[in-house]
DNA sequence: CAAGTTCTATATGTATACGTAAGGAGGTAG
DNA sequence: CTACCTCCTTACGTATACATATAGAACTTG
């Protein structure tokens, strides 16, 4: 049996990357512990992993916020993401195995109509699983692990980007490019498609978090 | 006043990079507790922290050790390392300022006669110094962050790698042409320079990895 | 003598109790 | 009426108590 600290974890974790928690909630350890039904204690330890990973914020005293980010955060992020999500697609287009390139191709294929019709909720789930094959085409767990840490953390803004009725045809087409230079085995175009690829998704909400950053003015000390 | 919980935190992580503390090294709650004079709770949540980002492994109901690595997730942390100090180059690349570049320039020139004598202690304490400066000069607390993290990880194999004669000298020459391409303002030459260098760092201790990473067989749950 | 089983000691996981600080409500003074 | 101060409520941080599973020792049995 696994230890109910994590279990919380993983659940608040869960409605955080689902948006029904939202940067700037307030997570209660006593709410918590009645929502799970579990004393405080496994409650606050669910809090303090998350908040180690960043994905909340503990200020002592205070209580934890799901962490908000500034426009200078998210860029950071989006940087990042940018920077390890091409390395893994370079990886992939070195590494793939033919079934692997073969269920790539599939997951493509399908989502076309899902994209023509702008069908974002579906979109979203066949763009993860797009993600997912690459990463395990990559052949580096840690990698995998530390995009998988990022986007949870952009998640709330992710989901609204995509969200966009425009951006599920861009983001579909631009996929097609990282498809073809995997197929080639070309890890430097496959590098700088998947770049792109991000990047332009992150200009979309970059602005978004710039106009949400301001939700309500903090006490942050100085 | 902070919480008792960072105070372990901090203090046990850095037992942990500064080797006080070994990959399979039992974490003890109650030996934390005596230690810092404070109660099971604390300590406990400062394992807890540790644990959510890598440092260490908690197997519930068999204590937390410090993390080991296989040899195949030390090359995977490398590569990933290797792709975001490089990406970090490159932004310091094109976005260092003239006093950082000076200082930046500074270190490197200081530990040149460091490094011809092989003092390894001095040499680790100015290679820090040199990459964090790169990391102010990109722009980017959260690249930032993920290599922090991850050398943290990766802390114990690393010094064993620098305390190899050879290894300074040839790191001190690669810091160099980090430093052209940076001066140059090409962040194309920043990054491959430092990618070599992370890597060819990397090699070295890749085989120190694998042969440390049978000390004892483990029962891991299948 | 070896192998397996049981018992016990110990450490983990969870609950709860206690002290204290932060924030808000209510009252008072200017 | 407003601003400030005080008191009180509540939630956080820490300590401790309790439950339970695991590891190791000792004993029994084949």
């Amino acid at each position: 049996m696994a230890r109910a600290s994590d279990t919380v974890r993983d659940l608040v974790e869960q409605d955080i990357s689902r948006g029904k928690l939202r940067p700037g909630d307030l997570i209660d350890e006593k709410m918590l512990s009645e929502r799970f039904q579990v004393s405080r204690t496994p409650a606050r330890e669910a809090i303090m992993q998350l908040a180690a990973t960043g994905l909340v914020q503990m200020r002592p005293r205070h209580g934890a916020v799901v962490s908000e980010l500034s426009a200078d955060e998210a860029i950071a992020m989006l940087e990042t993401l940018a920077c390890l999500e091409s390395e893994a697609a370079a990886l992939a287009a070195q590494r793939i195995r033919q079934d692997e390139l073969e269920a790539l191709i599939a997951v493509h294929r399908e989502s076309e109509p899902i994209a023509r019709d702008h069908d974002s909720k579906r979109y979203i789930e066949c763009n993860a699983r797009f993600h997912g094959i690459l990463y395990a085409g990559a052949r580096n767990t840690y990698i995998a692990e530390l995009i998988r840490q990022t986007r949870s953390r952009l998640a709330y803004y992710h989901t609204s980007s995509l969200n966009q009725r425009s951006r599920v045809e861009r983001s579909w087409s631009e996929h097609g490019n990282v498809v073809n230079a995997i197929e080639k085995g070309d890890p430097i175009e496959a590098q700088a498609a998947m770049r792109d690829h991000i990047l332009s998704g992150g200009r979309v909400y970059a602005d978004l978090v710039a106009t949400m950053t301001h939700r309500k003015e903090r006490k942050d000390i100085a």
